[in-house]
DNA sequence: ATGGTGGCGCGGCCA
């Protein structure tokens, strides 16, 4: 089973890279982030046509996720447990045998934001519903753009960073609460070193320097990760015209 | 050079 994430900035303006790659890939799911397309313009049919269903909750200009799958999703939810945010960030989905839920984390802007207060919050939440989740879905995976590179390892230059949002203390602190509960970080499972990244910043040729940051995670759980063969990151779309700022990630399952 | 690029939607916000 493949399962895949990627962040699109877009799905109206990357629906084209986001058919031609499940065309080549043919993943079973595919989660996306960033679709900024409310519900009644989400281009299902045209998923349809590629042989994929979609479960989608979304809102206009920002945020949006999204699943495609090649099994119908069901037991969809679309929001942490008692939340009433309005911003579109979270979609579970049952496929197959495997309980998926896409999350894109809050961005947090900087340290002294209100949007950085709001990030850790939204991440505790996340944190309180894992062991319930846990408990219901021995099959789990957590996936999406977690907005946090987990490690120093996981920056092109982790002294530029450091203290910066995406790599402070306490986002990393509540990243590392997710896999304490039980989850793990599937690319770690096979790659040890540094140079692999997710994201790289549209300004300043970054992705031509590979000056980028891992932030976009594919976490399993104990019975999943036993079964992962290769996690990977395909750097191939972040080169193409008019690409997203982030590469999509792939888990491979037995 | 507190810049740079991109998406949304048409001014400013967000990433």
């Amino acid at each position: 089973m493949k399962i895949a994430t990627w962040n699109v900035n877009s799905l109206r303006v990357r629906l084209p890279q986001v058919l031609r790659w499940l065309d080549v890939h043919r993943p079973d799911v595919l989660a996306l982030q960033e679709t900024k397309t409310e519900d009644r313009d989400f281009p299902a049919d045209e998923f349809q046509r590629s042989g994929y269903h979609a479960a989608f909750t979304g809102q206009p200009a920002y945020n949006g996720v999204a699943l495609l799958a090649r099994d119908p999703p069901h037991e969809l939810l679309t929001a942490l447990p008692g939340s009433d945010d309005p911003q579109r960030r979270v979609l579970a989905a049952t496929v197959g045998e495997v309980r998926v839920l896409n999350v894109y984390v809050p961005n947090g802007q900087s340290l002294d934001s209100d949007k950085y207060r709001y990030k850790l919050e939204w991440l505790a939440q996340l944190n309180r519903w894992l062991g319930e989740l846990l408990h219901h879905y021995p099959r789990l995976v957590v996936l999406g753009d977690f907005n946090i590179a987990p490690e120093d390892r996981d920056v092109h230059d982790a002294e530029m960073w450091r203290g910066q949002v995406l790599v402070s203390a306490a986002e990393r602190a509540a990243f590392r609460s997710l896999l304490d509960q039980g989850l793990t970080d599937s690319f770690r499972l096979f790659e040890q070193a540094g140079g692999h990244y997710s994201w790289w910043d549209y300004r300043a040729a970054a992705f031509r320097r590979n000056l980028g940051l891992r932030i976009d995670h594919i976490l399993l759980s104990a019975e999943l990760a036993a079964r992962c063969h290769g996690t990977r990151i395909d750097r191939e779309p972040r080169a193409w015209e008019r690409p997203s700022d982030h590469a999509p990630v792939t888990t491979e399952l037995s």
